[in-house]
DNA sequence: CGCCAGGTTGATTTCGCTCAAGCAATGTGG
DNA sequence: CCACATTGCTTGAGCGAAATCAACCTGGCG
């Protein structure tokens, strides 16, 4: 199977929107459905880009690994969006490593599609730099973050980012459940692993979140907030 | 004086040089040249973008402070780069601030040039996307560097980084100036000025490199990059 | 059943931060 | 010109957060 435009998912993909609305002129066909297990690569740093790629289910991780062999998980990629376009429109080998988190559905967009595409309507270059743009604050955030922040802020600023769509902005008694495992999420957050254990330890303690394999409740949300932002003076 | 395009710098400016090839018409009065003291901000975190700079001479740093008002230097604005298009082009506040660092003298195009080369010429948006992915790419190196590195290694690759022009390959005893404070230097790789303090002097204990001011001695400028890539196990 | 990956826990160490002081260079006002 | 503050940098002592090393548990799954 293979349909141009994906079903309209619940997040920004304005770059694949923008691709349909032009780029695509015979719709079938011209993007490849492909099927990954978890823990299965999409691309690997260094590679050359063969396409773009958006997540129609599942899950996807960016990775990357430094010289020294140690990998780190930079950011998630959701359903409905859209990534490896930054090496596809560069030209340049990708700098980051995809895989799939999740057995998950990836759409792939061959790339002379894409080119052609933002050949023809340049509205479609904007709407890649404006990701791109977006994508460049996050990772100036997560600077700052491991730079200022202890672990156990930047664990709960996570949960935080998480809890996002479930987070009923009235209400006590959130519930929501972790998205990867708990070496990925350490990895996210750039902690080892058993760090991450005492964190979550401490944090049960504290009362501010109760967890159980994959899912977590947080009592009281707001606290979890406050407590967020690091340890206030006065 | 207002000129559109400035001297050819020795440095990557190819998005400005792609507004001078189409966007610029009458090439005259359409660029401002502003003058700046050290320390005197060119434009604030949350402030609207109201034109493209791009640093003639002296130097500009690129800021963020956070919640906690604890700020950092993101990285340095050498003279013949551009910067603050990110927040122009998206029509964003700046998610961060731009500060002169040395006395400097700034090119500054107005906001609606720029958008008008945009929209004559897509290469111009090209150009940015570039500049932008190459940033991207840096900050992506940063988290990685500052979460796996110690202190001592990002400082020597940051020694590497200044390095850089004045690395002749061949050679032993290579010369270099900081170019700021050591405040900011700690700022840049994400520690506390008296850790900075220490690390410079283990460096010169260990003969890897000899500082005075803001003159850097190296005598050995393979040896220092040998030890940048951390410690090896075998 | 035995194996193994993912997770937890404990003991110990290390790296970098905090707090505090001191010092040299530069400025500033009387 | 000197007394004084200020700024950038260095040094010391002590502490604390997170890494490291090392078991050990647990639940799948062949």
């Amino acid at each position: 199977m293979a349909t141009a435009c994906p079903p309209r998912h619940q997040f920004e993909d304005a770059e694949w929107a923008a691709l349909c609305a032009n780029g695509a002129p015979g719709k079938e066909a011209v993007s490849r459905a492909r099927h990954f297990l978890p823990g299965e690569p999409i691309y690997h740093e260094g590679d050359a880009a063969t396409g773009l790629y958006c997540v129609a289910s599942g899950l996807v991780g960016i990775r990357k690994v430094d010289a020294d062999g140690e990998s780190m998980l930079l950011r998630l990629v959701r359903p409905g969006q859209t990534f490896g376009y930054r090496s596809l429109l560069t030209g340049t080998p990708h700098g980051v490593g995809a895989e799939a988190l999740k057995e998950s559905r990836i759409r792939q967009l061959p790339a002379a599609v894409v080119h052609k595409a933002v050949a023809d309507d340049p509205a479609v270059m904007l709407a890649f730099f404006r990701r791109l743009a977006r994508d460049m604050a996050e990772a100036e955030n997560k600077v700052m973050e491991t730079v200022t922040a202890s672990c156990r802020v930047r664990f709960l600023r996570l949960l935080l980012a998480f809890g996002g769509d479930a987070d009923d902005g009235m209400g006590r008694g959130v519930h929501l459940e972790l998205p990867v495992s708990r070496q990925d999420i350490a990895s996210l957050i750039g902690v080892r692993s058993e760090t991450m254990s005492r964190v979550i330890r401490v944090i049960e303690d504290e009362g501010l979140a109760r967890f159980k394999g994959r899912h977590v409740d947080i009592p009281d949300a707001r606290r979890l907030a406050v407590e967020s932002l690091g340890v206030l003076a006065d």
